[in-house]
RNA sequence: GGGCGGUUAGCUCAGUUGGUUAGAGCGUCACAUUGACAUUGUGAAGGUCAGAGGUUCGAGUCCUCUACCGCCCACCA
């Protein structure tokens, strides 16, 4: 590592964030083993390992940019801080983008086989696996790649495993013939939480079942006919007066000529179609449960390619589409159908390819959730559990109240193989193939979420007694998106309850989602996206991270754009900048407040390290950056370094610009570092890196005399500006001002910085003039022109009117005698001062 | 059908148990190149905090209702 002498203009990311990433790297200090210093008290977070062969998104970025806050900041607080990275093998979308691969070359994944399509998504993993990593390290994680973790590892796969045995034995996990949801592009079951419904527009058929004895037909409404093939009921609400003659009566389903009971059930909407419907047990979620509640028979017609059964009779081998046709025809020949209308519905479809999802009776494996929720609510209502922002309580307690078994098994290949031995008629589960011979695996994989929900143990060494799940588990925080909190969060407190009897972590912080300008979401093929790591490239990294934290609130969702990522990146240049001041003066190191100023600062610094650290610890991320913005714009550059031109305190300045870089540091890891290299740049200790203590408030520099003081002056100075600015007095023009009032001995002394920063040349003593402005009982002249006299009038008037409001206000007893002391001493105080403005304008 | 969130300056958003004349960034306008910074400085304009009612001495903040936007959950075929 080189330092240049003298800092480039400009802060140029670009050239610097690479060295310094691996300049941390090889400290080891993300590592909590290595860290210096005792270190007693863990903290710790787990990563949301992204999914392995994928691309950081701006999720990812938000996610990774506040946990590096939090770990950052317990870093230099003195914590053993361990943030454990990893990645995740993604089921369904990883075995799909191989499968897409392997399509180019006209092969698909049956033809290959499984041992060779496995050792092709292997090689994909391998090949792209590294590529989200590194993007971590692009915007500055700084996470012990040491324990990296991979849901496939050799050592995770067996915990997996010992999971599912675990609860297999204990009567958690079963094997049973239920509805499922069915995709029939995956082939495979999916969970009910990765069905999404997305309006589509189909037709609504209505269609005549013949009454047995020969009454009128029934008609019925749907949307699927080639379903009727398994219909065995026709239902009816209980209520529906229309009907109540019909129930118990049989009808004749069409084609199949079968006769079916009409039958009365409750889940039935009388208002929606003609108030029957078809009852279709084995393709339907609610004709099933009408089945299992009037023991219907279930007839399935359709398998799990979407074509037709032998159940289906002639159309056998049809596929559903070409099904639907034929037997519509049918139909309406056999004068079946009343009518057709356009209608438009919510559909169930496939999350991942937004295939319409095909309900079918299947074979699959189940966790019994009822148990598990029950100690995962009761997780979050003692208070073990945090959720961050609160609502999201609601919103947990709500899904885990109305929680279904939950579908594990996929029948997929790209996952955890379901540790589940046949032998003709035994069945074993088991980690290990059973002795003897004939045993043969369960063809399944489990849901990729199945493996995540142990995430935060498995990863610490789980189902072993490790030294790193006593120190570090349960996990301090959690930080994730608001849309994954069923997927992953619920599951995850499932899990640890259920196997570590503790919760999986204390705290769940969760963010909004990123969207785009116009608060939509952000989308790839409409090219509304920001890919975070070009922007790095563009910006700075450390300009993305306060783009994405600043201006937003937990659980909200935040707007992205390039403008946004530009003003903070301009942000990060005034602090480059501020520090290339401070390196152009002496260097001092001793911290001796001389002046108002000096005072003024060095107190303010303790308010700011005291409020910063408050919000970091209660997560108030937006408000701790906001308030580092502010301070070192507003306050340290554009007043305390504008005054320290006249009247220069180098170690002062120092002091404060180092200790807000520390405070800065968790947000925006890269310029700091590398300032922090020069500022204290010396004869060996070039590799000194930033991890330093987090700084304290030194309550011998609070100063509240020297911070109202100093205000005055502030104000002095602005209400001159302001009035030169009225008056057209040009920039470069001096001008004569001449001050009287009060607080002429702290204008006086603090002369040379008032003609600095207003460029005058300034008199005081008492005068009778006609004062230009006032501020704080000090009046002061200057030439008066058309346009300042104009201005006077207005701001006349606006004293007035709140002269009154406060006289109104304080003339309401109920006022004085119900609000604090404080308050009311408050505004009694600015009447007083307000008058006595007024009186110096007349 | 249930539930949640949003509605604050032209735009994007902050605003902890209710308490000074409601804030920021961007944009706009005027002026400026004074020892770091034009990725800058100084100043200005701009808001009946969606609407209505209520509680309170006092409401952007608490309660009720309404409107619009967005989202989540749910078995209307």
């Amino acid at each position: 590592m080189t330092f240049t002498m003298k800092l480039s203009k400009a802060y140029e990311p670009q050239s610097i964030e690479a060295n310094i990433y691996k300049r941390w790297e090889r400290s080891g200090f993300f590592n909590p083993d290595k860290l210096p210093g005792k270190r007693m008290k863990p903290f710790a977070i787990s990563m949301p390992p992204p999914n392995v062969t994928g691309e950081l998104h701006l999720g990812h970025a938000t996610g990774m940019t506040l946990e590096d806050i939090m770990i950052r900041h317990k870093r230099m607080q003195g914590y053993k801080t361990l943030w454990l990275p990893g990645t995740d093998h993604a089921g369904i979308s990883t075995q799909i983008m191989v499968e897409r691969l392997i399509a180019s070359e006209g092969v698909n994944r049956h033809a290959l086989g499984r041992d060779k399509f496995l050792k092709r998504v292997w090689q994909w993993k391998k090949q792209y696996g590294t590529h989200i990593t590194q993007q971590i390290r692009q915007i500055g994680a700084s996470c012990d790649w040491s324990r990296e973790h991979f849901t496939m590892d050799p050592k995770l796969t067996a915990a997996v495993q010992h999971a599912f045995v675990t609860m297999y034995n204990d009567g958690l996990i079963y094997r049973g013939k239920r509805i499922i949801n069915w995709c029939p592009r995956c082939l495979s079951a999916i969970s009910d939480l990765e069905v999404k419904h997305e309006p589509r527009k189909h037709k609504l058929y209505f269609l005549r079942y013949k009454l047995a004895g020969g009454a009128a037909p029934i008609t019925v409404a749907t949307t699927r006919p080639e379903t009727m093939l398994g219909d065995t009921a026709v239902a009816v609400n209980p209520k529906d007066e229309r009907y109540k003659s019909f129930v118990g009566k049989k009808v004749t389903v069409p084609i199949v000529e079968r006769e079916v009971p009409v039958i009365a059930d409750r889940g039935v909407e009388q208002e929606f179609g003609t108030g029957a419907v078809k009852v279709t047990p084995a393709h339907d979620a609610l004709d099933y449960e009408i089945g299992l509640r009037n023991e219907l028979p279930i007839i399935s017609v359709i398998d799990e390619h979407a074509h037709m059964t032998k159940e289906a009779g002639i159309f056998v081998g049809k596929s559903t589409v070409e099904a639907r046709r034929l037997i519509l025809e049918e139909l309406q020949e056999g004068g079946h159908i009343e009518k057709i209308e356009d209608y438009e519905h919510n559909v169930a479809t496939c999350d991942r390819c937004h295939t319409e999802i095909e309900p079918l009776i299947s074979l699959q494996w189940f966790v019994k959730t009822a148990p598990l929720a029950k100690k995962a609510i009761a997780a979050v209502k003692t208070g073990k559990i945090h959720i961050v922002p609160a609502r999201f309580e609601k919103v947990y307690f709500h899904w885990m109240n109305n929680i279904r078994d939950w579908c594990i098994s996929r029948q997929l290949w790209w996952g955890h193989q379901i540790p589940i031995w046949y032998n003709g008629d035994k069945v074993k589960a088991s980690v290990a193939k059973p002795a003897g011979k004939g045993w043969k695996q369960d063809p399944d994989t489990l849901d990729t979420w199945f493996s995540s929900g142990l995430w935060t143990f498995a990863t610490l060494g789980w189902p072993k007694k490790t030294k790193g799940l006593t120190l570090y588990h349960p996990t301090s925080v959690m930080e994730t998106g608001w849309d994954i909190l069923f997927f992953w969060v619920a599951r995850m407190i499932m899990m640890s309850m259920y196997f570590m009897k503790e919760v999986p972590f204390k705290t769940v912080y969760l963010h909004g989602l990123v969207l785009d300008k116009d608060g939509k979401k952000m989308s790839k093929s409409k090219g509304t996206g920001i890919d975070p790591i070009p922007m790095t490239q563009k910006y700075g990294t450390d300009a993305i991270r306060l783009s994405l934290v600043l201006g937003t609130a937990a659980g909200q969702d935040v707007r992205l754009y390039e403008e946004k990522i530009s003003s903070y990146r301009n942000f990060i240049n005034k602090l480059w900048n501020i520090a290339r001041f401070t390196l152009t003066q002496p260097k001092e190191t001793g911290v001796k407040p001389k002046t108002l100023a000096d005072a003024w600062i060095l107190s303010r610094l303790q308010t700011v390290t005291k409020e910063t650290t408050g919000y970091l610890e209660s997560f108030r991320f937006s408000e701790a950056g906001a308030l580092l913005y502010d301070f070192l714009w507003h306050e340290l550059a554009d007043w305390y370094i504008e005054i320290t031109k006249v009247a220069p305190n180098a170690g002062v300045l120092r002091h404060v610009l180092l200790e807000s870089i520390k405070l800065l540091h968790p947000f925006t890891p890269f310029v700091t570092e590398e300032l922090w290299s020069h500022l204290t740049a010396a004869k060996g200790t070039k590799d000194m890196l930033m991890v330093t203590s987090w700084p304290e408030t030194q309550q011998g520099f609070v100063n509240a005399k020297a911070e109202s003081d100093f205000s005055i002056i502030r104000e002095f100075i602005v209400a001159v500006r302001n009035a030169r600015s009225n008056a057209k007095v040009p920039p470069h023009v001096f001008s004569d001002v001449c001050a009287w009032g009060k607080h002429q001995k702290l204008l006086q002394e603090h002369q040379a910085i008032i003609e600095r920063l207003t460029r005058i040349k300034l008199t005081c003593g008492e005068s009778d003039a006609k004062p230009t402005g006032v501020a704080r009982g000090m009046a002061f002249a200057l030439a008066v022109t058309e346009e300042t006299g104009k201005r006077q009038e207005s701001e006349r008037a606006q004293l007035t009117e709140y002269i009154k409001r406060l006289e109104h206000q304080l003339a309401n007893e109920q006022f004085v005698k119900n609000a604090p002391q404080q308050v009311v001493e408050g505004q009694r105080s600015k009447l007083k001062e307000t008058r006595n403005r007024l009186d110096q304008l007349k």
